[in-house]
DNA sequence: TATTGTTATACTCTATAACTATA
DNA sequence: TATAGTTATAGAGTATAACAATA
């Protein structure tokens, strides 16, 4: 049976952390990832759009008529999630489904004026966060972090 | 109102990215967070600890008779978020809540034998997957990440 | 009064499975 | 048979608020 080595550690105490811990990337990009969440969400406020809104917005505006399963792949995410994000979306006014004649299964997504707008305006905000938030990185540094994190994002599974 | 300016995007063509979210820190750290976490989950199986199961007892073994609040603020969670997770490692018998003698509020957490064993284990394994999911990126790039997420990581709320 | 561990509760994000209407 | 959108459902992960015991 394991015996206690050490003393517990006071609350005054300033925190320590796990050595291996430290060294993994995994762990640091997503304690690196709350960080940036966090800030996000402080930044914008609760009327603002939410990270994953936004990011199915700007394709939205990026590629008009982009069908929800494209969009769905391009988030990584599932198209049964998509949905709700959409309603959202299209409840705000931001942009909205309309069908295709050739194929009336799909549902082509058109950005409305008030939501290519609202990602710009949004959009500025965010980069205002990051400048700020991430002010103490160079501009080297910041581009050297994201080349990395695009290494990583190669593996993104392509289903 | 905006009109369709593009062709849908058909399902054959290659997943395009919007340049401007492709430029965002944030946006690239979450991505890339989901890459490592989902192939974390794959190389340990169902039977493996989870990510945050894996850090908690990480710093349970790390320092122990570490009070339960304590290893909340490392882990940067809630202490109500943490008590799940310490009664699953009680549970499988990796470590066991003690009292104090001097203060009867605190459960000092000490870890025992197959915990320090299944941290060990558990370790190698996460080494493992990191190494072979992270193999394109040479050992400088991935401490060169890894110093640049520490640098967000200072902005940690120290609550 | 403040802190520790705890419970209750709710919210966000995501996934799986199944359905419908089309193709 | 296969695909697009949808619904229902469930499971992580996390937060807030309150509580009892203790300091």
């Amino acid at each position: 049976m394991a015996k206690p080595t050490r003393a517990r550690l006071p609350t005054s105490e300033p925190l320590k952390m796990a050595p291996e811990l430290e060294e993994l990337i995994g762990y640091n990009l997503k304690r690196a990832y709350v960080v940036v969440q966090k800030d996000y969400r402080a930044a914008l406020g609760d009327g603002g759009l939410s990270p994953r809104t936004f990011a199915a917005l700007s394709l939205a505006v990026a590629y008009p008529n982009l069908t929800q399963s494209n969009l769905a792949r391009m988030l990584g995410i599932e198209r049964s999630g998509l949905v709700a994000i959409i309603d959202e979306l299209e409840r705000d006014g931001l942009l909205k489904r309309t069908t295709v004649p050739g194929d009336r299964r799909v549902q082509a997504l058109v950005p409305l004026e008030a939501g290519i707008a609202a990602h710009r305006a949004t959009l500025a905000k965010v980069k205002a966060h990051e400048d700020k938030l991430l002010e103490d990185l160079s501009d080297v540094e910041k581009e050297t972090l994201i080349f990395l994190l695009r290494k990583i994002r190669r593996h993104e599974t392509e289903s």
